[in-house]
DNA sequence: CTTTTTCCCTGGACGC
DNA sequence: TGCGTCCAGGGAAAAA
């Protein structure tokens, strides 16, 4: 479930129930999953930690530890839930953090395991989120930034948004959906976005991911949600998934062809180059 | 530098 | 039913 609007759908929902709580265990199933440590001395770091925060940058979820921060990446199929140790649980957790007193898990789920987890202690810098670009929803970014942003790239406008060392959190979905709503044409290549299309991306992206977190993001899969918290946007796609089916603004049919080996949807009649 | 390709995985949908 | 094929909210790494 994972772009900015879902990742911080979980964060939320997480904070309250793990913030002040200690770590006593670890359990990984998939050491591949640990980045850069073995899944023991990944174990034994965190253990005896106490969580002093949960937040968000871009799609990783940040725990922030007494003496360290502990980062998921949830990809394309990762979860992460808090359950009762008592309860049973559901196929393919991939990892548990059992928290002291309540007697709960922090429960990592993941079907495809491209999820990952990663370490660092309070001297280590935070490597991921170093390269880390804006943040759609707590920056403000003006078009003249973009413009600049983006004068070196030659490359597409959709795959370029998907890149995370410029905004960071947009993925798959929510860049066909910006470019939708910017009535820009996928293909444009990004150093040749006027001012204003640069003006009007912005507020598009913006637009898209605030209505998307207002309901608790999307839901693609009903798999993806063991604890029944399905995201309420898949239904609000403006283009999406839409192939075949008519543009909202002018009635045309919704394209769909892949860029950088990822499906872009498109109006070919409204978005403009 | 940027850009493209390859790869990592599981499982659901669809065609035969 | 059972295959085979394609596709999926991502991104690191290698190659160009």
């Amino acid at each position: 479930m994972p772009e900015l609007p879902e990742v911080e759908t979980v964060v939320r929902e997480i904070r309250p129930r793990i913030v002040g709580q200690r770590i006593v265990r670890v359990r990984t199933e998939i050491a591949r999953q640990v980045v850069g440590l073995t899944p023991r001395t990944f174990a034994r770091r965190l253990s005896g930690q106490c969580i002093r925060a949960v937040t968000r940058r871009g799609k990783y979820i940040v725990i922030a530890l007494e003496h360290g921060t502990l980062l998921i990446h949830l990809r394309m199929s990762g979860q992460l839930y808090v359950r009762s140790v008592k309860t049973a649980g559901h196929a393919h957790e991939r990892a548990w953090f059992e928290l002291e007193g309540e007697r709960t898990y922090l429960v990592f789920r993941d079907v495809r395991t491209l999820g990952t987890l990663h370490y660092f202690g309070e001297q280590d810098e935070v490597t991921p989120l170093a390269r880390m670009g804006w943040e759609p929803l707590e920056q403000s970014v003006t078009a003249k930034e973009f413009r600049t942003a983006l004068a070196a790239r030659a490359s597409a406008i959709k795959p370029v948004l998907l890149d995370q060392s410029l905004w960071a959190g947009i993925g798959n979905i929510y860049a066909s959906e910006a470019l939708w709503e910017a009535r820009i044409d996928p293909r444009k290549p990004a150093n040749t976005l006027t001012l204003s299309q640069c003006a009007a991306l912005i507020k598009a992206i913006v637009l898209v991911l605030d209505r998307a977190l207002a309901k608790g993001g999307s839901t693609l899969k009903d798999f993806m949600s063991p604890d029944g918290k399905r995201g309420e946007y898949s239904g609000e796609f403006r283009v999406y998934g839409r192939e075949g089916e008519l543009c909202l603004r002018c009635g045309t049919k919704i394209k769909r062809f892949v860029q950088a080996q990822r499906s872009t949807y498109y109006c070919g009649r409204c978005q403009k180059s």
